[in-house]
DNA sequence: TCAAAATGTAAGTAATTGCTTACTATAATT
DNA sequence: AATTATAGTAAGCAATTACTTACATTTTGA
């Protein structure tokens, strides 16, 4: 689908104002006000509020592009508590450029349930997915002890997401690239020291 | 306040259909009729929506009880390791016990954020300064490495709660107590390793 | 048993919301 | 310049929702 730049413009809006107030606490005129058109036109160009919801889904959906980051360091010979390091970062970063997407997410798990679930499931997953797998090379390789690679990637990708959660989204900060750092270096190393080989 | 048996039914219904359909997805009929009331009846308890809500999120508010969990283990000599998985158990118990209320802080956030944030900040607060009270004194006692123990008690109750969140809530399963104990297990072996002194 | 309290019945109000319609004006394209 | 496409104006509709009112019935407690 082609988008126009007015479709742009309500897309947009439509996110900004849902991620604040919700999806049934944000009327059509506010995302039209918003918009800079009249509410006429956002139906003309999305024929109901229901199926510019279902838009925003689609458009804004993402996958941290995790496997990227495990390509590059592989070919670039660097160690695994530094490779943790760049996936927790890219990761960290990825939360943050689609903030007002993960509330909304979070926040309308119960009006629109199956696309929703099945973004976040999906986000989970395949993140998941990734990170286990880059464990289990480890693990092959010798470098790290017996553990579930699926269930340390749930834990370590759990502990940002959630730090992620309460900073951003509960307590309305924004974190800075610094204290990021700082809180990846000190879960890295909770990892490192209890994944790695005696 | 005294609450008679329909105050109790009322506000049980209101947790319920809440939490499964949010606040404003949530009709007062819906919930009158969940309780098995007529709608009449529900105003002259509550007054309006808005002081219902506010009483359930008043009289369901929780605190995971750590506290109590580091005072048995303290009077009974048990080791880091196991510590550490009776406060993962307890701590997920608790959020399973409350697991309409937690998801109703979760999506209702932006609706009624006052009210929402300062129940979520302070469980995650209380939560965290319990756990890294116990990880000082284990370095106080000489028995952990130097890390930061209001990071990584933040890391280790994050990873449960995000584990808790996409099993129950985003994926609406329900876990069970085996899988729950395998878990944690996992997660502990990674912070017991990952925090002991060499 | 009786009076007070609690709840039900039935109807209604005002406001809000998503959406539509018809006509007009503006912008873009040929 | 003329035509087509896009957007604006103004008004309105039907449905829904939180809430209210007055009267009747049932339940509770003394």
């Amino acid at each position: 689908m082609v988008r126009t730049s007015t479709d742009k413009k309500i897309l947009e809006s439509a996110l900004k104002l849902i991620s604040e107030k919700g999806y049934l606490g944000t009327t059509t005129k506010d995302i039209a006000r918003e918009a800079g058109i009249t509410e006429v036109t956002l139906f003309r160009h999305f024929g109901s509020k229901e199926r510019l919801f279902e838009e925003v889904l689609k458009c804004y959906t993402f996958l941290p592009k995790l496997k990227e980051v495990i390509s590059e360091i592989e070919g670039d010979s660097i160690n695994y508590e530094n490779t943790l390091k760049k996936i927790g970062m890219r990761f960290f970063e990825t939360l943050k450029e689609r903030k007002s997407f993960i509330r909304i997410l979070s926040s309308e798990m119960n009006v629109y349930p199956d696309k929703t679930r099945e973004v976040f499931s999906k986000f989970i997953d395949e993140t998941n997915k990734v990170l286990s797998g880059y464990f289990k090379s480890q693990q092959n390789a010798g470098n790290l002890r017996k553990f579930s690679p699926e269930i340390a990637a749930r834990g370590f990708l759990g502990m940002l997401f959630c730090y992620f959660n309460v900073e951003e989204i509960v307590k309305g900060k924004s974190i800075s690239h610094q204290k990021i750092e700082m809180i990846i270096k000190e879960f890295v190393e909770i990892f490192v020291n209890g994944t790695l080989k005696d």
